[in-house]
DNA sequence: CTAGGGTTAG
């Protein structure tokens, strides 16, 4: 609007854009013009040359000048982050404080945002400490982007202190703290924070119900999966391509592919993203045949499928018995779009052979097409292959190759003393158990959820703590007859050393996932909508067959999510084995709701004190430079320890992060007085 | 003579 008011060589910048050879051309221009010391117009040049990609060049042009001012250097550091070149940004953020520049909170927002992108947390604690030190600590800017430097650092219980410490949560900030969770497999406490933002009465934008939609999916949770769907259609949200792709996502890990695909269809917009959520989501549910038909469209008419999208359709030709299928996909993979396989492809190829029952064609496939040494997964989809076609000499010959490649790894010990067990040579389970005890090995403790009326009820094996103890235990002794009665022979030998598997001899018929479906049936008995169960590990084969007994016994459609995929268990029969695959029929109606935790939660384990652990660090670090003046000059010690000794047990690490922003940014403090001063106002220890 | 921040899908 106001160019005639811009000089000719500022116009010649804006029509340059970001390309880095008009940009060359203009600045050739400024250098003859004699503009080529204009700050202004130097800063514009070599921003835009950021956002062309040519940091280098920008780092050039921007060293050169005789007097950079920190404008400029800011201006860089935030177009690199902005661009995603971390590095780049860190290294301009650098200038800035080598040649003592001020810094604005702009600066940090951008910078934190790189160490963000490489998971930088030594970095960027040193930046967190020092945007404290220049006091900065409650710009609602840049305690957001900390909140995503620690989430992706992994850091949520630091994250989720910072997000309590704004004032005024912008919904960036909560966008922040729900994404946070769910990308770190933290899917429940996302939605509690999706919960705590509707009590707060924020207005959630389409990125909160993107980032709660991708925490339902993993959560299994249906019910507020809808509910937000009813939000995004009664509001008239418009519908991006990520929202959309969140929806068929949710849906699709959700169990309900018809409504998937429902979506699917209708969106205006479909990326690769859509497309491989929605084949993913076929294949899962053992839906090969759709899966194939969809990616034969997608390869037609829709974007060039990528890494992740032959996964989902590898997958799903292993787990449908697509063996033709499956080798065309992979052949197409290079040939056609240039993807080099990579581990899980190739994982996926054994697997499809090994199902098969083709273990030569395995064999063949791995010495074939695997370059190098095969790792351990592929050795992994091999042994499950001898396992479930009873090959037990390639099966322990595979397996101790297993253990000698990572002996400390317990479930390697534990495939072993399977293929032992279904070879029927105990004493040889004996042994290997024996050395898993030596070596203090231990497997990972399986639970299974099931949600009613709103309550999770989680069940691990064994579990006597639920308050209808004694009517599930009995209710799945009466069910244990009644299948038993209909043919089913407890999967003994295998199950005494299950994969991953809870154990205990004699308590295979209290497995969670059993417990669980019990507990289901038991509630809800002469209902017709399906039983859903979530397990954190892969199901166990005796489960895995009682359950198949179970749907026929009680005509009930029993759905159970494990690790990796969905079994639909329907008259007998499970969606995940392609030879008895005849119904591919999806649930529908109302299913009970299904709540689930993908890594600590309510579920006790050792993370929710690491979390007690680092909240007392961060909190140390904040509260100690918060009382440090404003331009980093001077540090009134008595305030520091005041603040540090009341934080005892901490005061190592705070005096560690603060030197570290010194050694990395040179600011002289003198650190003995400082380390003195603090222990000498050490309180007394208790008596 | 210079901008303007932090958050999204497999």
């Amino acid at each position: 609007m106001d160019s005639q008011h811009r000089s000719p060589e500022y116009s010649s910048l804006l029509l340059a854009g970001p390309r880095a050879g008009p940009l060359k051309q203009a600045h050739a221009r400024l250098v003859v013009t004699g503009h080529g010391h204009s700050l202004p117009l130097i800063t514009k040049l070599a921003t835009l040359a950021v956002a062309a990609g040519a940091a280098p060049y920008a780092h050039l042009v921007a060293t050169s000048h005789p007097a950079p001012d920190a404008f400029l250097f800011s201006s860089l550091t935030r177009a690199a982050a902005h661009r995603s070149l971390p590095r780049a940004a860190l290294a301009f953020y650098r200038r800035l404080l080598s040649a003592a520049l001020p810094f604005s909170s702009f600066t940090f927002t951008a910078v934190a945002k790189a160490c963000a992108d490489l998971s930088a947390l030594r970095t960027g604690k040193a930046i967190h400490a020092h945007s404290l030190l220049l006091g900065f600590g409650s710009d609602r800017f840049v305690l957001t982007s900390l909140v995503v430097l620690y989430s992706k650092c992994g850091q949520l219980a630091v994250a989720r202190s910072l997000f309590d410490a704004i004032r005024d949560r912008s919904v960036v900030a909560w966008n922040a703290m729900i994404s946070g969770y769910e990308q770190n497999g933290l899917a429940e406490r996302g939605i509690e924070v999706y919960k705590e933002m509707q009590v707060a009465e924020a207005v959630p934008d389409s990125m909160t119900f993107v980032a709660t939609l991708s925490a339902c999916a993993q959560a299994g949770a249906l019910d507020l999966g809808r509910e937000v769907e009813r939000r995004i259609v009664s509001e008239r949200m418009d519908m991006s391509v990520f929202l959309g792709s969140a929806l068929v996502n949710m849906y699709a890990r959700c169990g309900v592919v018809d409504k998937a695909r429902e979506w699917f269809d209708m969106l205006q917009e479909r990326n690769v993203v859509t497309w491989t959520s929605m084949i993913a989501g076929y294949g899962m549910h053992g839906h090969g045949h759709e899966a194939i038909k969809l990616f034969r469209l997608m390869r037609r008419e829709g974007p060039p499928p990528n890494h992740v999208t032959f996964i989902a359709v590898l997958s799903a030709c292993a787990h449908a018995g697509l063996v033709t299928e499956g080798r065309d996909a992979f052949a197409c993979m290079r040939r056609v779009y240039g993807l080099v396989p990579r581990v899980e492809h190739y994982c996926s190829m054994v697997d499809m052979f090994g199902r098969a029952g083709l273990l030569d064609e395995a064999m063949q496939f791995v010495h074939d097409y695997i370059p190098g040494e095969p790792g351990p997964e592929v050795w992994t989809a091999i042994l499950g292959a001898c396992k479930m076609h009873k090959n037990f000499n390639l099966g322990v010959e595979v397996a101790e190759r297993l253990i000698a490649l990572e002996p400390e790894n317990p479930s390697y010990h534990v495939l072993l003393s399977n293929i032992y067990a279904l070879s029927g040579k105990m004493h040889h389970v004996e042994k290997v158990r024996n050395t898993m005890i030596k070596r203090r090995l231990k497997k990972q403790i399986g639970f299974s959820l099931i949600e009613l009326g709103g309550t999770s009820h989680l069940f691990r094996m064994g579990e006597k703590s639920h308050r209808q103890t004694r009517e599930i235990y009995q209710y799945l002794e009466e069910l244990v007859h009644r299948i038993t009665a209909a043919g089913y022979m407890p999967e003994t030998e295998s199950v005494l050393h299950e994969l991953e598997e809870e154990e205990r001899e004699g308590a295979l018929r209290y497995h969670s996932e059993k417990l669980a479906v019990a507990y289901g049936l038991m509630m809800s008995s002469g209902s017709t909508t399906p039983i859903r169960v979530i397990k954190n590990l892969r199901i166990c084969g005796d489960c895995h067959l009682a359950i198949k007994f179970m749907s026929a016994v009680e005509n009930r459609e029993i759905i159970v999510r494990d690790k990796h995929r969905f079994h639909h268990f329907k008259d007998g029969k499970c969606s995940c084995c392609f030879s008895n695959l005849n119904s591919t029929k999806t649930d529908h109606g109302v299913p009970l709701l299904i709540s689930h935790n993908g890594a600590s939660g309510d579920y006790p384990d050792c993370t929710d004190l690491a979390y007690q652990k680092e909240v007392t660090d961060g909190a140390a670090v904040i509260d100690c430079a918060l009382q440090v003046t404003k331009d980093g000059s001077s540090i009134d010690l008595k305030d520091v320890s005041t603040v540090v000794t009341s934080q005892f047990a901490s005061l190592a690490v705070v005096i560690e992060d603060i030197k570290h922003v010194a050694e990395v940014y040179t600011l002289n403090f003198n650190w003995e007085d400082i380390a003195n001063n603090l222990k000498s106002n050490r309180p007394p220890r208790k008596s």
